[in-house]
DNA sequence: TTGAAAGCGCTAACAG
DNA sequence: CTGTTAGCGCTTTCAA
């Protein structure tokens, strides 16, 4: 491995104008640059990145902290982050918390010892400490870690409108809502008020179910589902995520019940796998890339201590479907 | 920021005996430990990981390389390796390709760079030049890049066997394989040959059609279920990835088709999606936790220098289901 | 315009 | 058992 004393060298400069004429488009005279360019090639010197983060005291990269990437909002979230990310010059690191012991602490370590230039959060937290008097930019994606840390979130109550307004253009009685686990509050939890409170106003009966902590697959919304048509055998509305809302599809069209007849469904977030099955899921769409990139931007802008007043805010949409 | 060289001054003893107190458990006498730790603490002093990288030459990052993460297959395979990864005190620095222009080479570059200590490829690529000569650790997930890149795959001789096996055990007489883009031969690619070599030996018409290049979402496949009904108008069995059988299952039922009656669909992958859906779809597993494991070890191994002469491929298995 | 040299913060070999 | 010091490879200020 060629160093910047050996190029210097070869070119028969100091290591000084080396590092100048790499790091600088303007620096030099033509033929110096050229030198430096012929040694380089010759080489096949290649610099060092750890050398130039401890020499800049950054490593451009930003870490992301999420609970799983095997669900589809969580994978949409998070390539769209790296997408972003990307073009703005940072690499990712990347974290799923959901399997593993106290990942999350291991993480936030890693970003005190300034591997990481800051971080995007978007798994849950049930040790909101951690994040008390951190010196390092962090932001939370959909989450409330601390009065200080600010978050990127779709506005969630007017989603919950929008999810209220797709039924009713329907005769629902009894809706039942499926939420995750209460143990952590989220912006993401406002949509169920927000819509219920539209349904009360309407006189639409209105349930709440929960999932339990950290699930994220099929198994538990599947488990769920098949309690819910237990338990609420005149159900005729179901609103939840989009895998809670696919599981109990599957479950309704097993049970032979008619969709959207008996049944009107609506998903929440609005990802890839409410077009994939063979009924299209009518879905309030959260607007994930964009929110990436303003969380991408953010984080940047943090890193850079460049101040932003911008909105952190973005609103989601109706995502027409066969299922309400 | 609290440095070494302040630690050592507030603990009494030389930057060296902190150095040794903080990275070996046996170092120092209970009272130098002490005095050590106390300083430590007092200044919540957090060593940095660039220095460390530095002197020690080398980051205990892995890189990943994807095409995409919003699918389910590279999805759990992400997951997977990060987790197994973790266990081995590595951090993961993902990249995704697919929507990027020349982020393979963008990556690789950062390889070189020293910035990942390996790199685990799971994304095509069409330029494998860049893979000659590389110094740095690698290896191949699924794919042939250079002759010298050792690769991790599932045995996809047996897969496609297993595959042919599901259909042998009904009367099928055209059956319609689905593959990814023939501009690149893949491991995978080959259990449709396989499957193909079984069936025609029991005499059934096999085809094989092909998706684009690049394309990993649903929107493609859509298209090419549509295109299969159309051509090949007496199809009765489809085998291909779960993203292409889901979509097959999909427009079917939408052409009032029976399943499994007259048509069955074996889904290659059997990731979580094939239990998703209304039917579960029968199909070949690859082990993605196992090989995503042992993926994890081949890179640490080869990272750390150990020769390692164990098998580099794990059998896939036949996941019952209700569409074959 | 270029070169010399002082860091960046930590590790580990070496000497006491 | 502990302190001193020479790196790790690069950036950049400061002189020349």
């Amino acid at each position: 491995m060629a160093k910047i004393r050996d190029v210097a060298r070869e070119a028969g400069v100091s290591v000084g104008t080396v590092s100048m004429v790499l790091n600088h488009a303007d620096y030099g005279s033509p033929q110096i640059r050229k030198k430096v360019q012929d040694a380089v090639e010759k080489l096949q010197y290649v610099p060092s990145e750890m050398a130039r983060n401890l020499s800049l005291k950054r490593t451009m990269t930003v870490g992301i902290i999420v609970p799983t990437v095997s669900h589809p909002f969580f994978a949409e979230l998070v390539e769209a982050l790296e997408e972003s990310l990307y073009h703005l010059g940072y690499k990712t690191m990347l974290c799923c918390t959901r399997q593993k012991e106290n990942a999350e602490n291991v993480f936030i370590d890693m970003l005190q010892r300034q591997n990481m230039d800051g971080i995007i959060m978007g798994a849950h937290s049930l040790d909101t400490a951690l994040y008390q008097g951190l010196k390092q930019p962090i932001i939370a994606f959909d989450r409330y870690l601390s009065p200080e840390i600010p978050i990127v979130h779709a506005d969630h109550v007017l989603g919950g409108q929008l999810a209220a307004k797709a039924f009713l253009q329907h005769e629902c009685r009894h809706i039942v809502q499926i939420a995750g686990s209460q143990m952590v509050k989220t912006p993401a939890g406002e949509y169920h008020q927000a819509f219920q409170k539209v349904m009360q106003a309407s006189g639409v009966r209105t349930e709440l179910v929960t999932l339990p902590w950290n699930s994220f697959g099929f198994k538990d919304s599947l488990q769920l589902a098949e309690k819910i048509f237990d338990e609420y055998r005149d159900v005729d509305g179901i609103l939840g995520s989009d895998v809670s809302v696919a599981s109990c599809l599957q479950v309704a069209v097993r049970k032979g019940i008619k969709i959207p007849e008996q049944l009107k469904l609506v998903a929440y977030d609005g990802t890839d796998i409410t077009q994939s099955g063979i009924y299209k899921l009518t879905a309030v769409r959260q607007p994930i890339e964009e929110l990436a990139e303003l969380a991408a931007k953010k984080i940047v802008g943090l890193i850079n201590g460049k101040p932003d007043a911008s909105p952190w805010t973005l609103p989601p949409t109706l995502l027409a479907g066969e299922t309400c």
